[in-house]
DNA sequence: CATGGGATGAAT
DNA sequence: ATTCATCC
């Protein structure tokens, strides 16, 4: 029994997309793979596929020495908005780094896709980045193996038996490329080899993306282990390899110690390699590094790490950011690249509230002066949900920044700004998350919030200027093409799969079979003691509590319009409320048009407001949706909800 | 003025 | 709360 324990470990795969930009435009274009094909962002590459890096072309690259390097080769610039667009274009030509801003939006959604592919096959997985997952797969792998010892006959499992295993079809082993080897780890390892084959085969059906994946017992390992074979290959590192391949490995290469950190210790103990660190002792690391990094140090050189993989499915915060060529040097101009990046957020945060149910707490501007060696930051609270529009942003950094208590807010030039936002909250039946929502009205609200419906200050109305431009023009609706895109059939799947869609808890195949000494075996090899993988409850959390019947409108929902009576318009969603709020801007432009006449119709107390026709969303103009409208629990049948349409347009610019 | 845009977690 | 360091 001791010796059985001592002879299992966990089993992790770390998956990595093989030059990933450049798979979406691929993808996208119909472009063969055999193509050179790079991702350029203005004159410089973000992304180059392996045809092109056969060529020499490199990330650091830029276009004109890529193309003297290979003038077959494809550069598909990254979609962009252009001068005044809400919505992000692959452009041809006319890209201008002075008017435009760089999208990512098509990569994180390719992201999403293959994620989603992941968690169904290995619910303990952990996003790394936009195109790396760790998958724990420990469970799964014990599970196979049992359930194989119990259904193939004979060969008891005495303690002392050593398994078998054949390494064809596995991959590619670091070290010996031995066909065969014994060991319950090595079982381990080629039972996740087969599994990864799985994930990988079922990433490039369902998307057409080939991907590279490291099988090891740790983290750190694996991770060294997918980057080893690039191009749609995987590679296996047995224990018995690990010493050998440390010894050699540069200890850049290992994860944390890629930058400062790494050449710390390169100095200071005059070695390059992992292998030159074994003969420190712990105290002595310590001593030199700090007592964290001491014993980390000491682990890591021989290939020993404890890190858990970590179950994040979905980013923590959000970003969007301009570096200004040339610098910027007046308010207008900040101005105007905030209400873009706003816009962007501002769509995102949309997009993300319809998929997970949550908004952010806290915006953090970011602002970059041409001599500052860093950027500083300032972060305040997002406005209360019912009052966010798409300058709800841009308002607030411009505050931050004319306000700045900090003494060196108001400098000129600048020479990048960034806004990001955080501090996700669940809206659901958050009882203490939904209170956030009232806490407070921004532009000068008079005491009684629930009280004053007509009145109300339109938001962000304050700094606009008085010009209305741009007509909707572009409708197009992002999401709608997301969601039809997104649900991945996943047919006949093999094993580690299920047809089980998002998030529900991934069930192993029935066998439960055997006993004896292999389920005591293999149930203290889970590491977590008690964690039964066979929890039976299906977590099942719905939240129907806050899906209002047709009128009531739970006075409580988070989703109600700033400009209606209180509690008189909640929604479910944030995209019904913009809906909502398209409206009241269509009436507001109607009746500016008509000199500013009465009220029209239903919607009580019609906005009012003038010059607000350039605060909220240009919206197509969409007869009113009345009342009635509005509320219905469900938003599935709703898909010809478009797309959040600021408006955007700040007057100057030629 | 010339890598840019974006994310995470630890340190301060 | 803000900066730093690391990574993709
Ligand atoms: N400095 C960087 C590094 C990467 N990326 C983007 C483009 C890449 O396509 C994607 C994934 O990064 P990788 O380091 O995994 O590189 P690739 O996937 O492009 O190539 P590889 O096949 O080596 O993984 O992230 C980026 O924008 N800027
Ligand atoms: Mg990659």
């Amino acid at each position: 029994m001791d010796e059985a324990l001592k002879r299992t470990d966990r089993v992790i795969v770390h998956v990595d997309l093989d030059a990933f930009y450049c798979q979406v435009e691929h993808v996208r274009l119909g472009i063969p793979t055999d193509v050179p094909l790079c991702v350029q962002q203005w004159q410089g590459l973000i992304a180059v596929n392996y045809a092109a890096r056969a060529a020499g072309i490199k990330r650091h690259c830029n276009v004109t020495e890529a193309r003297k390097l290979c003038p077959e080769a494809r550069f598909v610039h990254v979609a962009t908005f252009a001068d005044g667009d809400t919505t992000p274009q692959y452009h041809s030509e006319g890209i201008s780094y002075q008017t435009h801003k760089v999208s990512l939006d098509p990569y994180r959604k390719a992201s999403m896709k293959i994620m989603a592919i992941f968690e169904r096959s290995c619910p303990k997985y952990q996003r790394a980045s936009i195109d790396e997952a760790y998958l724990d797969l420990t469970d799964e792998v014990n599970m196979r193996i049992k359930t194989r010892l119990a259904s193939s006959s004979s060969t008891d499992m005495d303690d002392d038996a050593e398994p078998d295993v054949n390494w064809d079809g596995a991959g590619i082993l670091v070290g010996d490329q031995v066909s065969h080897s014994t060991g319950w780890r090595d079982l381990q390892l080629r039972v996740a080899a087969e599994i990864s084959q799985e994930i990988r085969a079922t990433v490039y059906k369902e998307l057409q993306y080939t991907c590279s994946a490291g099988i090891a017992h740790n983290k750190t390992l694996a991770k060294l282990c997918s980057g080893l074979n690039k191009p749609n290959k995987q590679t296996v590192l047995r224990q018995a390899a690990v010493s050998p391949f440390m010894e050699k490995l540069p200890l850049g290469e290992i994860r944390n110690l890629g930058g400062k950190r790494g050449t710390e210790v390169e100095e200071a103990l005059g070695v390059t390699t992992a292998g030159e660190l074994w003969k420190y002792s712990v105290e002595t690391l310590q001593a030199k590094f700090g007592a964290s990094t001491g014993s980390w140090l000491y682990d890591i050189c021989r290939g020993i790490c404890h890190e858990p993989v970590t179950e994040t499915a979905i980013a923590k915060s959000m970003m969007a950011a301009k570096t200004l060529r040339p610098h910027i040097k007046t308010v207008a101009e900040l101005s105007h690249w905030l209400e873009i990046l706003s816009n962007e957020l501002y769509n995102r945060l949309i997009d993300d509230n319809a998929l997970n149910n949550r908004w952010p707490r806290v915006i953090t501007f970011h602002v970059k002066h041409p001599l500052d060696a860093s950027s500083h930051s300032r972060r305040t609270d997002l406005p209360p949900f019912h009052d966010f529009v798409a300058t709800s942003i841009r308002d607030r950094c411009l505050a931050l920044w004319t306000s700045g208590g900090d003494g060196s807010a108001s400098r000129w030039p600048i020479e990048r700004i960034a806004v990001g936002v955080g501090g996700f909250e669940k809206l659901d039946a958050g009882v203490v998350s939904v209170k956030n929502f009232f806490k407070k009205v921004e532009p000068t609200d008079e005491p009684g919030v629930v009280k004053t419906p007509t009145p109300t200050p339109a938001p962000g109305a304050e700094s606009s200027p008085p010009s209305r431009r741009k007509p909707p023009a572009k409708a197009t609706n992002s999401l709608q093409n997301f969601f039809n895109a997104a649900p991945a059939p996943a047919p006949s799947n093999t094993g580690a799969t299920t047809t089980n869609p998002s998030p529900q808890k991934h069930r192993p195949p029935s066998s439960s079979s055997s006993g004896g000494p292999l389920d005591a075996f293999f149930q203290t090899t889970t590491t977590t003691t008690s964690a039964t993988p066979s929890s039976p409850t299906p977590q099942k959390s719905e939240q129907p509590a806050s899906a209002p019947g047709p009128n009531p409108a739970s006075s409580d929902s988070p989703f109600q319009c700033a400009t209606c009576p209180p509690g008189s318009a909640a929604f479910t969603d944030a995209r019904e409320l913009a809906e909502h709020n398209d409206w009241h801007m269509a009436m507001a432009l109607h009746n500016e048009e008509r000199g500013g006449g009465g009220a029209a119709a239903a919607p009580p107390s019609s906005s009012s407001s003038l010059s607000s026709s350039t605060a909220a969303r240009g919206g197509k103009t969409k007869t009113g949706p009345a009342r009635g409208k509005r509320k219905r629990a469900t938003t599935a049948g709703d898909a010809r909800s478009r797309k959040a349409q600021p408006p955007l347009a700040f007057g100057r610019r030629e």
